[in-house]
DNA sequence: CACTTGACCTGTCCGC
DNA sequence: TGCGGACAGGTCAAGT
């Protein structure tokens, strides 16, 4: 579920409520989804949070942080000390919390509390020591490209990064995290659109100008997608359980069949590096 | 090497 | 109504 733009609306509502707050206890309910010892963090107040890709980090002021990967179906939803009495917590949550997929439970100094969810057990919390963060790539394997929606994010490093991935469809090199941090498989498709670029063009066969639109194209996407609260197809929340809008603004993921927005041409849908991948054949040529 | 496929899990939806 | 299969926002290991 949550790309970059998902990521980084969570990271927003939550520093508004938890920094100075203190860590009181840890609720495993899933001992698979959390990874570290818990009680390096209990007592340690909440100094920060930094967002790397897909990746939520929120350090303490012990020299530790805790970090969240959602990957498909992860949550994360605050509640605050106020809704806590038992009532319904969120606006379009469907089930007062912890419901059946809460993971992880963590109590903070004001009673108020942070509940990790997922459906599927894919996420992750893990316990790391913040100054090791960098090095040892926020607990991932591949390593991270640039932050795009960084100044720094230029066209020349992209071009670089992705011509690495010359014989991929370019929609499948968008995807790989070292290529660019934290584009998904929706804004992937968003990007490509915007590009004018088929998502199965081969990245050897793009030209320059191709490439820079690919640049703005996912620049422009992932800004979209915060402007418009994330995407929220099934799983999407952001920090108080609302959902988000995005793909009412999208112009090709889960549109099959239904008139592209710029020339009425009917959305399809094909298959990509084993994702879903939709595309408008009059708006994007091979 | 570069690239592709399956595994990790739970739940939903669709066709028969 | 029930059953089987495909599929769902991501990453990683194993296979070709």
């Amino acid at each position: 579920m949550p790309e970059l733009p998902e990521v980084e609306i969570i990271k927003r509502g939550l520093e508004q409520k938890i920094i100075g707050l203190k860590i009181t206890e840890i609720i495993i309910l899933n001992p698979k989804s959390f990874i570290g010892n818990p009680k390096l963090l209990i007592g340690s107040t909440i100094n920060g949070l930094i967002r790397r890709g897909k990746v939520l980090s929120i350090n303490l002021d012990n020299q530790y942080s805790f970090l969240f990967h959602l990957k498909m179906s992860g949550q994360i939803i605050y509640e605050g000390k106020k809704r806590f009495a038992g009532g319904h917590p969120t606006k379009d949550m469907d089930a007062p919390l912890p419901n059946k997929s809460t993971r992880v439970i963590f109590n903070l100094s004001d009673n108020s509390k942070i509940y990790f969810n997922d459906q599927r057990k894919f996420g992750w919390v893990k316990v790391l020591k913040t100054p090791e963060l960098k090095q040892i790539n926020y607990g991932l394997k591949v390593l991270f490209g640039p932050e795009p929606l960084d100044p720094e994010f230029t066209l020349a490093e992209f071009e670089t990064n992705l011509l690495k991935c010359k014989k991929q469809p370019v929609k499948v090199a968008i995807l790989d995290q070292s290529v660019v941090a934290g584009v998904g498989n929706i804004y992937a498709s968003e990007a490509c659109f915007l590009a004018g670029v088929h998502p199965a063009r081969l990245v050897k066969d793009l030209n320059k100008s191709e490439i820079s639109k690919l640049h703005q194209g996912i620049v422009k996407s992932l800004s979209l997608g915060i402007e418009h609260g994330g995407a929220s197809l099934t799983h999407f929340f952001d920090d108080e359980g609302n959902k988000g809008y995005f793909l009412d603004y999208a112009h090709v993921f889960n549109r099959q069949a239904k008139p592209c927005k710029i020339c009425s041409t009917p959305i399809i849908k094909i298959k990509l590096g084993g994702r879903g991948t939709y595309l408008c054949l009059n708006c994007q040529k091979l």
